[in-house]
RNA sequence: GGCCCGUUCGUCUAUCGGUUAGGACACGGCUCUUUCACAGCUGAAAGGCGGGUUCGAUUCCCGCACGGGUCACCA
């Protein structure tokens, strides 16, 4: 049999780092069985779907590669297939119409919630047929609970969840509009797409048991289920927008690379011995679902810096040059300054978006107004400097370790440490105190825009 | 409130009855150094509480506390 999972989020917002989290865990287990892994759009709710979620969805997907396998199914044009199966058991006696409308329902909620009992349904059409009365009213199709006894679910990551009958009612599968409610919806669906294996956030725990009523009053084998913990803020409540960058886009944005990105998430409750860093395709090779806790965890932003900064170490250059002039605009001769930094620069940023800063000073003609540190560094004596530095330059190899070469005798030659030199020299050519190292700022700006920002400065 | 799930350094985690409870991030110190980083060394830092079971519990069981989830003609 295919190992096939589905990752199933509803169109109602932007794709968060949980739900991101949950489609890596389908898609890595799905792939390490050899099997495939698909995307259902949950939009049965038309008030609240949009198409623009939807589109967000999929594009944060695809960022993070982690596309489906297959199109995305768009649970809304199931419909008619979910209404046949609700049809289905009803005539099979497996299902019931219920003529209470929405509003006496809640007040048979609130009625008993203020006596102490559990705000269930009643069961009141459950065995008694409709007289002329409700001929022409309209009915929701309940599907009928089994009383006695107990569900079990042996839960891939949760274990074995044991829930008593009784606890579960009669729940609604069409609403008297003809539309599928959720619960039924997810299972029909989840059948007919042959998923073998249900991945997703723990807050559907409870609801697997109802789900199953629907499977096993069909005669359908149920999946295997794993309820993987939900993402935390850092402190500690339900991830929300409060809470910071919780947009897997919001991430792209603020220069996380996807493939630090998916390492970050793969490593909330989930571990592999002392190894931190963790590729898409390492994981591949040894990700097991059984494996992940059972504990919430909370976003660790800090920890995403540090494992950003290590794929941008890894990044190739070119790639990174090209993501900083996505962000900058820069002009031919711009992009090549930032070609040449990228390997210098690559070295010391935490972000993308970092590195777009730290590149900004070698655009244009002419070094960026100097801040108040870089001012206080350029004194009378180290303009002085600059300038016989300038001669020393002038004839000059301009190539990266000639320059090098060419700092450290001045240096000797003027009495002083390295420092004295590096550091006016970088505040004339960068208007900061803090750049890639020195010479590779001079080759990357080239001997005439050097040669001009000294002077500039001195 | 009922039901379900959880609880190891600040955070993410390792440990699958016997360990000086390991690693990573963050934090302090040191080294390297042309700034900032990186890297290396180093320091501080943890099993919620109470009972059992056992020669021995972080690990197994029970209770409590705390946290989370869920109880719709939402998904």
């Amino acid at each position: 049999m295919t190992i096939r999972t589905r990752f199933a989020p509803s169109p109602t917002g932007f794709l968060h780092i949980g739900g991101a989290r949950t489609a890596y865990f389908n898609a890595l287990f799905a792939h390490r069985h050899g099997g495939q892994y698909l995307l259902r759009i949950e939009d049965t709710d038309k008030s609240r779907s949009t198409p623009e979620a939807v589109a967000q969805i999929i594009e944060s997907l695809a960022w993070l590669g982690l596309s489906p396998d297959a199109p995305p199914v768009m649970q809304s044009t199931r419909e008619a297939r979910h209404a046949e199966v609700a049809h289905a058991l009803l005539a099979a006696g497996k299902a019931y119409r219920a003529y209470e409308t929405a509003d006496e329902l809640k007040a048979m909620r609130e009625a008993a919630q203020a006596e102490g009992r559990p705000p269930h349904y009643n069961g009141y059409w459950r065995d008694r047929a409709p007289g002329p009365a409700e001929a022409e009213k309209p009915f929701a199709i309940r599907i009928k609970a089994r009383r006695e006894g107990s569900t079990v679910v042996n839960d891939l990551v949760q274990g074995r969840v044991e829930v008593r009958n009784a606890e579960l009612d009669d729940m609604i599968i069409l609403r008297s509009d003809g539309t599928p409610t959720y619960l039924h919806a997810v299972v029909v669906d989840d059948h007919d797409m042959e998923i073998t294996h249900v991945i997703r956030g723990d807050d559907h725990l409870t609801n697997t048991f109802r789900q199953c009523m629907v499977f096993d009053a069909m005669g359908w084998a149920r999946p295997e289920f794993a309820h993987v913990p939900l993402i935390h803020g850092a402190d500690g409540a339900k991830l929300s927008k409060r809470h910071g960058a919780v947009g897997v886009l919001e991430w792209r944005d603020q220069g996380v690379l996807p493939e630090a990105a998916l390492n970050a998430l793969l490593r909330l409750g989930w571990g592999h011995g002392d190894t931190e860093i963790i590729t898409h395709a390492e994981a591949q090779n040894i990700f097991d679902i059984a494996d992940v806790g059972r504990a919430a965890s909370r976003m660790d932003y800090a920890k995403l810096n540090h494992i950003n900064g290590v794929y941008l170490r890894a990044a190739e250059p070119a790639r990174l040059a090209a993501m900083v002039a996505e962000r900058l605009s820069p002009d031919a001769v711009g992009l090549a300054r930032i070609e040449a930094l990228m390997p210098a620069m690559q070295e010391r940023a935490k972000s993308v978006l970092e590195l777009a800063e730290g590149a900004r000073f070698a655009l244009g003609h002419g070094a960026p107004p100097a801040d108040e540190k870089a001012r206080a560094m350029l004194t009378e004596e180290a303009q002085g400097r600059l300038a016989r530095l300038a001669q020393a330059l002038g004839g000059a190899e301009w190539t990266k370790p000639a320059l090098e070469a060419c700092l450290k005798t001045f240096a000797e030659a003027e009495g002083v440490k390295l420092g004295a030199v590096a550091q006016p020299l970088r505040a004339a050519l960068t208007g900061s105190l803090q750049s890639p190292p020195i010479d590779a700022v001079l080759a990357a700006l080239g001997r005439e825009e050097a040669l001009f920002r000294i002077a500039a400065a001195s």
